[in-house]
DNA sequence: TATGAATGAGCTTTCATTCAT
DNA sequence: TATGAATGAAAGCTCATTCAT
């Protein structure tokens, strides 16, 4: 006999497939450069099985870019807590250089997930409340001590939107084009700039 | 009687009017959503004369981008040199306001070449000196005035690189997304940022 | 209620009229005037559907030259166990005799897989022994016949490579280019050199 | 002042830069490979002068077959002259084996010439008198000897072709597909075959 | 003779999506 | 839920040939 958990896993078990497959593709092959069919052949599962969890192509890419940037900023937030200093403006370096190292030993995601890597994205995965809780708090706490460096909420919410827009951009260029050069040369000024953003 | 720079000129007609329905296209219609067969319909050539002109679409697409470009670049150039002020972090502010004003009246156009418009675009804008001479020498002058500031080369190219890919970066977020609001909202802070980066 | 098997048909039917459909254009129209767009279009299904079970133009070729081969060669063999003779090089000429006279009736169908009707052909189709076993009987017993008579193996299957080459290569230059003549009375003549080479 | 005969070479010139042109391409390109444009580029002429001396594709490669198979022809018969033996079987065997290394050589010539180096070519090289006058001495010797066997002029007519036929069909399968083996092994079988076939 | 820009029908191939089972 | 055969519009691109100059 088989329990509605298990059907209901069972079920979940080619949904969960046919996303890792699709992972794996977008990565290795490039979004544009993976069909459907590839995917759905390497989730081992049917076509139509693909239409049953996900609207089309661009529907896995965005939930898969959602999922992966989650992860990364939360990775980026614990290590920021078990590092944290008393600066906090040197705590939210931390947190920068997590992310760039991250995305330094993982390329081909920073590719995939570039164009929605962003603040839009980072107050996406802070709303999630039920599997982030932890990060709200620690928003919270990031908050109040900008509060207390005299900074308006406002301008906190924007300062953080272009320190997350000017990493974002300088990393991908700097990563994937090379361009001005290595990310490692281009942190210092980088890092410096970030700083100057957040001093009154 | 045809002179020969008659018969050029027919020659270059077709290809200039490729160019510009490919470019009304990618504007209304976006570059995916817009086939081969659209733009030498509207241009009214066969299909045949666009793979005379041009490699493939995105051959013309990157010309397309490196000429607006340009144009913008340029355009903001001298209208900074109009306005000149005695602050050449005031003039940076000017050029960088100039560009802004200039996608807020042309968001499609933003849309379109906005992975491209960055630091490296700007490089190879200067770099064409035939065609920009004035742009080398307002080029030349602003890196002098820098030095004077006590910034190394290195430190003036990096930071212009960091100001322009978060510039144009907020402003894509800003004008596009809406996010994290309206562009005139988040021009104060933006402008104090550059600053920031550019005192030393 | 329908079987599995009433569904593979159903699977195999639109293979098996892209093959005929095929088949006749090539015949009527040759291979390079016939276009994709031809075949489906003749074959009742969409354009899709042929690259379902066919890699290209050329596969479909292939496997139909390799059919059609395969069944002259079997005929040819059947009749020559008909008529089957004391004299083993009598039987040859019986053989190759069937095979001319089928294609002076079928002069399309030799101009189509000429280029391929060679002893590597012969050998593939006799290799498919689960398609073909009593081919393989009848081999068999041509080289055990030729043995008797003092050749070698090696001499046995080079004779019957030149034979071969020797005979669709006239019967070809007969039937299609009428050179040096009708075909008819290139056979005493080709016969004769059969009967030569096949003496030691 | 420019002479009429001039005038005529500078025209031929042309002509005979497209026949090089395209001799090459076909051969390291291949025929369906190679394009108009290909040749009159590497002919350094313009499109529309490769129909002003052929009528198209195939008119030049016909004409290419037609002058390569005479060259190579005619060497052979030069080649068999020199070395002229008393024994007309083993002078026929001298001229086959003349052109078999004279492709084993050529691999990519024998590629491009195949489908045509046969009787009829050779007849045709045969008939144009006026290029080939010593070429029709031989072959009326070679008439005269065999006639002295007891060949009627018609047997061998018909031999001659089958041999020609043979030889080419061998040659080609055994250089270019190596099949059933190398030429070499095959060489004693055919040179045997022909022997046999010219043998009373 | 010579040019070469222009043609445009034609090609093969792809692939997201549907739907009968 | 799950299947996968079938679809067919649409894509990018080629190239022999023409013709005004």
């Amino acid at each position: 006999m088989v329990s509605t958990k298990d059907i209901s896993s069972k079920k979940r078990l080619k949904q969960v497939k046919l996303f890792e497959s699709a992972f794996n593709l977008f990565l290795n092959k490039g979004f544009n450069e993976t069909a459907i069919d590839d995917i759905v052949k390497d989730a081992g599962v049917a076509k139509g099985t693909f239409y049953l969890y996900f609207k089309d192509k661009y529907d896995i890419l965005d939930r898969l870019i959602l999922s992966k940037s989650c992860m990364v900023i939360k990775e980026a937030l614990e290590n920021t807590r078990e590092k944290q200093q008393d600066d906090f403006i040197e705590n939210m370096i931390i947190f920068i250089d997590y992310i760039i190292e991250y995305f330094k030993n993982n390329k081909r995601l920073l590719k995939l997930i570039y164009k929605n890597l962003s603040w839009g994205l980072f107050r996406r995965a802070l709303v999630r409340q039920d599997e982030y809780e932890e990060m709200n708090n620690l928003k919270n706490i990031i908050l109040e001590n900008f509060k207390n460096k005299g900074f308006t909420e406002d301008e906190i919410e924007k300062n953080i939107f272009m320190i997350m827009e000017l990493v974002s951009s300088v990393t991908y260029s700097c990563l994937i084009l090379n361009e001005p050069g290595d990310i490692d040369s281009m942190k210092p000024h980088l890092f410096n700039a970030v700083r100057k953003i957040l001093t009154k």
